[in-house]
DNA sequence: TTGAAAGCGGTACCAT
DNA sequence: ATGGTACCGCTTTCAA
């Protein structure tokens, strides 16, 4: 049973009093890198008496006197949105084994919220960031982070000017092969549910998207702005596009807003993929039990997570990497959301 | 652009020097708390200074003398297990407004991990604690907490004999109605594929179906322990259970069981609910978009998460709360995967 | 090889 | 009302 003051841990100088040194002593022991100045006896001791009391360092008052937190803030917009989880876990997975902890800050898209949590990070001396939030004209935070000197990853959005390093998967490439698939498959009038227009992957696939139409003679497309990246907006914004004529296929931006497009359908007593395909995008958990399992384009969100984990903590050894672009590789994936053009 | 070493942040020091007054001032200014001891016009002049510098104070500055680290540890199975991000979004939206910051620790379910991740927490100093992934027989893990003297809230799975409160949903209820729902259906046989019975959600679980069954003249149920509470588990036994003849309906111990018993019912040749009805728990995001659409017991998660980190901050407040117990309660939601028996 | 002391950025107590 | 100072727990010179 505990007989101190419940909240009272153990401290280096608990620690040397019990082995019969000084603290610093104890702080070079305990430190692998610098171990070898002391000798092997009073390792051995200072060894024996940390367990016994069951020392553990604290990070916290290290990190003040290093000037390093051995925090990363993560800033993303909802964590409850099942694309962010495994990009997160890619993230900490990377983080852990070099004593890193992740501080998650969600934003709900929110410029005020976003400051906020900004803030809060920064008060908390995060060693870095890495930001899947950035929208495409002003970015308050990006540039008060970029003032105040911290290194940052950009994730699937990029910075705009600022010269963060950025990791994304090839969207362009995502939304060019849901296309090929869907002209394979006899299709001609298709829309594309874009994101809203002001993050840059929504602009990037909405490009693409364009791009791809234009390279097959006699293909129409049009592109329709959702209002956000959810179920709701992609419903809300299928019903708009059944109200004017339907198409035979839809590239939704993602597969949130695919899930709304099936939801409209269903709604309108229509069936997918017999009188609407539909495509979605970044192949989120589950994707394939959905109904029906959703064709989509695969995109690997653990790896996007660890490999900006990679840069950033390459940007903390010193590593410049201004303007770095990593574009990891996508791929579609077929499933039961896409059929034949219907007639 | 930042003219100093990119790390340096303005200090207590900084801003007063710049208002011309002792740094201990600028404190007591900037705390609301104690702004009242300092003369307006001082408080004025420091107000300004501070943000024209953009002073932002440190918290593990404040933390280290305060001893308190405004950050509370989350420990978790899987951040990837669509049941959780909705509870830690609970969680960290309860813990925002009073300034704590919630560590994510993900265990994977394994032991081992589990130490590592809690003697990381212990480093940082962690105010608190909220645990879902207590186990029903050992949990070293827990006792070491326990002995340190470190609050925690349990969330979904009991302490065993430690005090620690506990956050639950209303199981045995919540399976009682999935089992009365089959039974109006016409359902006489019934298997219930648990989860791992070290797991005291489990065990409640998988004692209330056997109780429910018993409450019905002329209903079989027998119950199969999944090797764990994911998709691929939910299949193999699911696998095992049509092996040796099919029952009428299942219950799942949650929902990724489920969805396991739904492809390898689709592997058979099976239709649900024509064939097999199945019913799920927990409701997890999207169970409404699956194939077939899930009836499962809904638990509010994000009320969960809220609760317990109401729970903790009134324990670090001083409260005290051995052994409480707070049980939210479930709903059964209807959809698509039960239906009337065959034949 | 080890000890002593300063300092990281705050807060809080004691003076004035 | 404000200043001075010690201290939170650790690392890191500088001495011995």
């Amino acid at each position: 049973m505990p007989e101190r003051d419940s909240t009272r841990r153990v401290t280096l100088d608990d620690v040397a009093q019990r082995a019969g040194v000084h603290k610093a002593t104890v702080s070079r022991a305990l430190d692998p890198a610098t171990a070898g100045l002391i000798s092997d006896e009073t390792v051995r001791r200072v060894r024996e008496a940390a367990s016994e009391l069951g020392y553990v360092p604290n990070i916290v008052a290290r990190g003040l006197r290093k000037k390093a937190s051995m925090t990363v803030g993560v800033v993303i917009p909802d964590l409850t949105n099942p694309f962010f989880p495994p990009i997160v876990r890619g993230i900490e997975d990377h983080l852990q084994p070099r004593g890193y902890t992740a501080l998650i800050a969600n934003t709900d898209g929110d410029d005020a919220v976003e400051e906020a949590q900004f803030t809060t990070l920064l008060g908390r001396r995060v060693d870095g960031l890495i930001v899947a939030t950035g929208r495409h004209g002003d970015q308050p935070v990006l540039e008060r982070a970029h003032e105040a000197g911290v290194r940052a990853v950009m994730l699937n959005r990029d910075a705009g000017s600022l010269p963060y390093p950025l990791v994304t998967g090839d969207d362009a490439t995502g939304i060019t092969a849901a296309v090929e698939h869907l002209h394979g498959l006899g299709h001609r009038d298709v829309v594309h549910i874009a994101g809203p227009l002001d993050l840059s992957t929504s602009i990037v696939r909405a490009d693409a998207f364009r791009i791809a139409i234009a390279a097959h003679e006699g293909m129409r497309g049009s592109v329709v702005e959702a209002s956000a990246l959810t179920v709701s907006a992609g419903r809300e914004s299928m019903e708009a596009v059944l109200a004017d004529g339907s198409p035979t296929a839809v590239v939704a931006s993602n597969d949130l807003i695919a899930l709304g497009v099936l939801r409209a359908l269903r709604a309108h007593g229509l069936t997918c993929p017999g009188d609407v395909s539909v495509v979605g995008f970044n192949d989120m958990p589950f994707a394939e039990d959905v109904q029906p399992p959703l064709t989509t384009v695969h995109v690997p969100t653990t790896e996007m997570g660890a490999e900006a984990a990679r840069m950033l903590l390459r940007q903390i050894d010193g590593e410049r990497q201004d303007h770095a672009r990593v574009v990891l590789p996508v791929s579609l994936v077929v499933r039961g959301s896409t059929g034949p053009a219907p007639r």
